[in-house]
DNA sequence: TCAGCGATTAACT
DNA sequence: GTTAATCGCTGAA
């Protein structure tokens, strides 16, 4: 963590509005730290998922049970997930216990361990392929399924503020993607980028 | 038990 | 623009 960085604390995750925290999170650092490893980057795009109020959410319709359980805990944890069998996404966990809300992060820019991540994703040069995507952020920061609940503020894995701020003009939203199935719900413009930037999904 | 499918990506035509 | 890759969860038998 460089000399700047303030790990965000469990506080800023049991906010209870998940809308809020996913713009919130625009401009912080998602960092891990895998056998000495640092590698980290600035998350340029987000997507809210608002528990049991979204049909688009894993948590829709359920009980806190299997894949779902950690979005039913207090926030501040990580729920990762296999996609596709074969993609790993990673979300943050808000709210307070028993409520199931979570955010996507999508994409983000690659700033500490570079290196590290072109080897993971088998590339040679920095390109914005690197990570602009949900399951390309997770290959090349190292995260699998390991880091299933792991807390956001333990040493492995957390995010961090380096004073960055994103004004709310640089910020544009969306309707989400993939989620086509949850009707009405799919409509919501609950997914957030910021302006511009060449690391953000297609 | 088991078939079907998804908050995706990369490699095709 | 289309499609294969590949696995854990879900719902139906």
């Amino acid at each position: 963590m460089s000399p700047k960085a303030v790990k965000l604390p469990q506080a800023f995750y049991l906010h209870s509005d998940v809308v809020e925290i996913s713009l919130r999170l625009l401009g912080k650092v998602l960092a891990t730290n895998i056998d000495g490893k640092l590698t980290a980057g600035i998350i340029v795009e987000t997507e809210a998922y608002a528990g049991h109020r979204d049909r688009a959410s894993h948590a829709w319709k359920g009980s806190p049970t299997g894949r779902t359980e950690i979005m039913y805990r207090a926030g501040g944890l990580s729920y990762v997930y296999l996609i596709y069998g074969m993609h790993v996404l990673f979300n943050v966990v808000t709210n307070k216990a028993g409520i199931p809300d979570a955010v996507l992060i999508r994409a983000i820019e690659p700033t500490d361990g570079v290196e590290v991540m072109l080897d993971r994703r088998k590339m040679t040069s920095l390109k914005p392929a690197l990570t602009n995507g949900p399951g390309k952020l997770t290959k090349a920061l190292g995260i699998d399924l390991s880091f299933y609940g792991l807390s956001l503020t333990g040493d492995k894995i957390w995010i961090e503020d380096r004073g960055l701020r994103i004004p709310e003009s640089e910020i544009e939203s969306g309707v989400r993607i993939g989620v086509d199935y949850a009707g009405e719900h799919a409509k919501r413009p609950w997914r957030f980028w910021i302006k511009g930037n060449p690391f953000v999904s297609k």
